[in-house]
DNA sequence: CCTACCGATCGGTAGG
DNA sequence: CCTACCGATCGGTAGG
């Protein structure tokens, strides 16, 4: 099974270079260039680049639901804000795991073949839709602030995501302050009576 | 100055192209058809592609800098609270006005040269030091969650930069809903007791 | 996984 | 703002 293992080596590569550079930043060149292989040679391997990005964008985004189903399975019919808590702890834990291959699921999708980004929008909006459900269940249980789910589902997701835009897996803050930081401070953005109401 | 208004066409365009396709994923002649000339003619408005990004980056970074200066000057001394709010205020308000630009601002930075590169995120720093200020002294007032000032700026710029990636401004929600809904859903993540530490 | 090679497109220049 | 053109690089193929 050596095939599979460079494959992922290819992938892995490929991710950093597509996360620094872009999809579009980045040639077959230099992607060959990282593995010390000649640029043809890694046809050998992969069909073309869009397959090496396709391959990313969908096991990530197959991560990403894995995830939040686990998540969810422990719970079952928890409070909305433990529900919440969980998929957000979920979701930052795909994050901050592979901060590559997260990058490039957030950021390259526009450059997969129209039919692969149709696919791929389908899954993050029903992936989003759990968000959006809990924040619902939420407002009508007056845990959370009478707020519109969809702005904030957006917010929330697009805060966390925004993680990969300075996380550094060996930087000052350790991957779990990190994250406890950001779950505390998705739960408390959608909680409570509106801050600025306070009649 | 009819080349000062070409130049701001060429920019118009370009922001919308870069922001959908990335600065490599938009060709010179991308940029010229859109504007129903020949690639070559490019050349008699710009120095090279590269500039016409400097000059994106650098105009809006400076919009997003005066904002945050017109909001903190009405407020003065006024609470840590109003003035994260008026930072925020100021900050979606650039971000709405012009989501081609500001997009492009907030991703494409990549592409730029090493030394515009450099000058750039220094810009930044020192844009996101006001929000990690603010935030500090809210803290010491009691009024925000004890919290790292840094991740909680990170949090906050990156859930509101995170905009750009759903918001049309021909869509179903107006600028000033969508807006408020932000300010609001940020103020609160930093505010109050820790969610989850209740005694 | 390599060498040799392909047509297409890239950013940019010359000269008007 | 145009035509004509440049060298470099692109993704990918042939044949081993």
């Amino acid at each position: 099974m050596v095939e599979t293992t460079r494959r992922r080596e290819i992938e892995d590569v490929a991710s950093e270079l597509f996360r620094e550079h872009g999809y579009s930043g980045t040639s077959v060149r230099d992607i060959a260039r990282a593995l010390d292989i000649q640029g043809a040679s890694l046809y050998a391997h992969v069909a073309s680049k869009q397959d090496v990005l396709w391959s990313i964008v969908d096991r990530t985004a197959s991560q990403f639901e894995a995830a939040a189903d686990a998540a969810l399975a422990d719970l079952g019919d928890a409070e909305p804000m433990a529900r919440l808590r969980a998929l957000a702890l979920a979701h930052v834990g795909v994050v901050v795991e592979d901060i590559g291959r997260a990058s490039v699921f957030i950021h390259e999708w526009r450059s997969l073949s129209p039919e692969r980004r149709a696919r791929t929008l389908t899954r993050r909006d029903a992936y989003e839709q759990r968000f959006r459900d809990v924040i619902r269940e939420g407002i009508v249980a007056g845990t959370f602030a009478p707020i519109d789910p969809t702005v904030a589902a957006a917010y929330l997701l697009t805060a966390l995501n925004g993680l990969v835009a300075w996380y550094q897996p060996d930087g000052r803050l350790g991957p779990s302050s990190v994250t406890d930081a950001y779950v505390e401070l998705s739960i408390r953005a959608v909680s409570g009576a509106a801050a600025d109401e306070a009649s």
